[in-house]
DNA sequence: TCCGCTATGTTGACAGCAGCAACTTGCGTT
DNA sequence: AACGCAAGTTGCTGCTGTCAACATAGCGGA
């Protein structure tokens, strides 16, 4: 009985993104490969192609997964007030590259073509302009654009700078990378325009 | 005569390194085998494995070249007055960023395994080190760290946005790239990190 | 001058991979 | 009960990275 191979997966497409994800975390780009996924699920190594018409597309629905969950996790950091809750994003963008890495970079890696993949392209689009949308709210309607511009590219920029571990000791300063966003967040949020919000992030 | 293929290329090393960023740029990441560059150079393809232990042995050759020219450029970009070599100079990243995005994203990628590259690795820090220590020379000594990672962040952030295309129309407001860029450099800039004593900024 | 060494290149082989084709299974419909 | 289609399987092809054995050339010492 057991039951243990029925002929149909039954949720074969789901577990196919996550054990992707898992294979990429583990052996990065060049070692992952349709096989092995395949392999750790226990099917042939063409139950993949019933789902995904190529290994890209598999990228593909991996990086459009991040994205979903980039969006719902900065959704779930909102705040009351909106500077908190610009600050709390910022954080929980950074966060979400630290705990993720692999996905994280393979979202923004180019190597997924959007063009081939509209799907992705609309996903990753709507989720990048509802982050440009709560910047900007933030910052104001005039100058808003270059202000959005600013954080965004700051904190973007602070998460792929940490999760290369390309950060000097001097400039590190003994801090973790979660204390280091900290204080750098704050400090643009500081510095970036407008001038309250003391130390929102308790 | 005409000495068309001489036994020994005499040059293999650098001219593989070369065309595997032409490769790269064309066919991306997954279309660069050692094999395509060997074709391109007619060679053997094996000859490659003569100068590089393996294909991950070129990738990291051809980023290590990649931060060898980033710093070349950035010192080619140097202005009197250090305000504005810092801006000159975070332009200088962004234009390498743009003109050789492959490049760019190679260097960045994660995929090469510094550890495994003690050649690159050691590149790599040193060119960033210097990026840190320049920046680091114009916000002053106090706060210096979080003022320079806030800056490079800053920098690196927007790089990466430009070149992924990522940038909705709203935000652009129907500017180049260049045109983006300095807009926004010019604003960090202004406003950011300067411990709010003084405008350095004349 | 000649000999042989080493760096450089070549041919041949093997295993792993993406993707195509043809076959099989079994669930849902009628 | 019969059937059709979605989901899974086996088998194949061509490409790739990498290993091993062999070939060539230019160089330094005898």
């Amino acid at each position: 009985m057991t039951t243990s191979r029925p002929y149909h997966h039954g949720d074969l497409r789901r577990q196919l993104v996550s054990v992707g994800e898992e294979v990429l975390a583990e052996r990065g780009m060049a070692g992952l490969s349709l096989r092995e996924v395949a392999r750790r699920l226990g099917v042939s190594h063409n139950a993949p192609f019933k789902h995904f018409a190529s290994r890209e597309a598999l990228l593909a629905a991996m990086a459009e997964q991040g994205f979903a969950d980039l969006v719902a996790r900065q959704a779930a950091a909102e705040a009351d007030e909106p500077e908190a809750g610009i600050l709390a994003r910022g954080l929980a963008y950074v966060t979400f590259a630290l705990e993720r890495p692999a996905i994280f970079r393979l979202m923004f890696s180019g190597e997924v073509g959007a063009e081939r993949h509209p799907d992705l392209a609309a996903r990753a689009s709507v989720s990048l302009s509802e982050i440009a949308t709560r910047i900007g709210e933030v910052f104001g309607p005039e100058n808003a654009e270059d202000a959005t511009l600013s954080a965004w590219s700051f904190v973007h920029g602070l998460a792929h700078l940490l999760l290369d571990g390309q950060i000097p000791p001097v400039l590190r300063a003994g801090r973790s990378d979660q204390e280091l966003a900290r204080a750098v967040l704050g400090a643009m949020a500081h510095g970036l325009g407008y001038g309250g919000a003391e130390d929102p992030v308790a």
